[in-house]
RNA sequence: UCCGCAGUAGCUCAGCCGGUAGAGCAGGCGGCUGUUAACCGCCGGGUCGGGGGUUCGAGUCCCUCCUGCGGAGCCA
């Protein structure tokens, strides 16, 4: 079917005849001897106004013309004699491909709540929302190619199944062959499709980590599984990562790569999604634009966990959680540092070991590991990364003082067997950049189809 | 999973000390106008989340379950 997207038609600015159209109806405005109908096609937040001649099309297709249904139209772009648009497109033909009763379509045109929405999920992206958020996504998505592979960093589809269970990075789905009535008994997995129990991944990260001693700078971004019941705004069940992981690099370049990283995805949305950051702006936050604008031009702060913890004490602010060294710094902690106390991004460095994971580079003083986490306003962590450990006899006392065995790792310990080299990578949750990017507060409404506990419908 | 709040028309909500349910928007019909959050008039629309209890009487009070939201934990 021929058709001019409606951003290219928005984007014309001379008349132009014998263009065709197709899109949804937003809505419909009668005339005595003429209506407008609004259509919107996804190529852009803007509808393009199209005026029609009830004379012309009918009185019988006119009044099936409503909101939601879908039309091809063929007309002239012209000087629209109304306000609202510089040009408009007069039809001499309408075709009306899929009506939509206007009795149980459930999208008006009246502003709904999100909540709403949410269970109707696959109706939602015609809103003016959902569509800005998808296409601010979309954009998103090409932006985090266009960093890493214009960088030489090569794109590793690591497994989505995995049998390893120390991926440590939470509870994980179990994938089976097997019927129910056979998951009894002490092992039915040994008789399972893999022969063992197997896994989605929650992380790429260490398959990663052989591609990049290789390779030297991989990455990866794909789907990632936490069975975990969280049940809050910030969590999906299955949600996209991506996760850089480079040789030869220690835990500064690590933070440089993270912070151009967050700022070139910014930079991309806000040249190439102005319209639809425009209206976030408006509509979802008001602050959004001055947000993303602040990230682009400010330098990340960089701060140790340590120093960190003594601006959180002598902040003088009643927290719900206590602030002590050796502890995680809670989401009010963190928000405070970056929305609060900094005012913009702050990284987050030499945090103790204890709380953070095994495969992370000892620090010199011994307590502390090379981590570091990129904190933003309002959603908190949004990166988490380290210089990994890269001396065998170090990691393997590591391991050994948390109980971990080595025989399932010893693939991994391999890598730093033979020809080991000082390497680091983070983690980016995709998701928490969309909400950061569009200004949505619940990370469920930044997904087409968001799974989480209870749900996975559509 | 824990704490708190909520569930009433298609949507967003109001409904006081218990007395048999309301508005705006949407929808239908009619009118008006190169309209643009269109406007004016009329009309239809409800197992008040489910179950149980107290009461002469429950949307309203009590118990319980379900669902949603906010916060927390876990994390990305």
């Amino acid at each position: 079917m021929k058709r001019e997207k409606i951003v290219s038609v928005l984007a014309r600015t001379e008349p132009a005849r014998g263009l065709t159209v197709c899109g949804w109806i937003r809505t419909r405005r009668d005339g005595k001897d003429v209506s407008f109908l609004e259509i919107n096609d996804g190529s852009s937040l803007k509808n393009l106004q199209i005026v029609v001649d009830p004379g012309a099309v009918g009185q019988d297709l006119l009044r099936r013309l409503t909101t939601g249904a879908s039309v091809r139209a063929v007309g002239d772009l012209v000087p629209s004699l109304g306000a609202g648009q510089r040009l408009e497109l007069r039809t001499r033909e309408v075709e009306l491909l899929g009506a939509a009763d206007p009795e149980s379509y459930p999208l008006q045109k009246k502003r709904h709540g999100f909540e709403f929405l949410r269970t109707i999920a696959h109706l939602r992206p015609r809103t003016n929302t959902f569509g800005a958020v998808m296409r601010v996504r979309g954009e998103l998505s090409f932006a985090v190619h266009e960093f890493f592979q214009s960088r030489g960093f090569v794109p590793m589809h690591t497994p989505i199944i995995t049998a390893s269970d120390c991926e440590g990075a939470g509870e994980m789905f179990t994938v089976t062959s097997l019927p129910p009535d056979r998951l009894a008994g002490p092992d039915p997995f040994a008789e399972d499709f893999f022969g063992k129990r197997a896994y989605l991944t929650v992380s790429g990260q260490l398959n990663a980590e052989a591609a990049a001693t290789a390779l030297a700078e991989v990455y990866t971004f794909g789907p990632t599984f936490r069975a975990e019941n969280s049940n809050t705004a910030r969590h999906l069940a299955e949600f996209w990562m991506i996760e850089p992981e480079m040789a030869f690099c220690d835990i500064h370049d690590d933070m440089d790569l993270a912070e151009a990283f967050m700022k070139h995805l910014v930079a991309r949305v806000l040249e190439r999604c102005a319209d639809d950051l425009a209206f976030l702006d408006q509509w979802v936050d008001k602050t959004l634009l001055a947000t993303l604008r602040n990230t682009l031009e400010s330098d990340f702060v960089r701060l140790d966990y340590t120093e960190a913890v003594e601006i959180l004490k002598r902040s003088g602010r009643a927290f719900e959680f206590p602030v002590e060294w050796g502890h995680d710094l809670q989401s009010e902690h963190e928000r405070h540092l970056t929305e609060q106390h900094f005012g913009r991004p702050v990284i987050l460095t030499a945090y103790p070991k204890e709380i953070k994971s095994f495969y992370m580079r000892v620090n010199d003083d011994g307590r502390t590991v090379a981590a570091m986490d990129v904190l933003v306003p309002r959603i908190g962590e949004i990166i988490g990364g380290s210089q990994r450990e890269e001396r065998y006899d170090v990691l393997t006392a590591r391991m050994a003082e948390l109980g971990l065995p080595l025989e399932p790792y010893s693939w991994y310990l391999d890598l730093l067997r033979f020809g080991s080299v000082p390497h680091a990578g983070f983690g980016m949750g995709f998701e928490r950049m969309v909400m950061f990017a569009t200004g949505m507060t619940n990370i469920r409404d930044v997904i087409p189809f968001p799974r989480y506990p209870g749900h996975a419908e559509f």
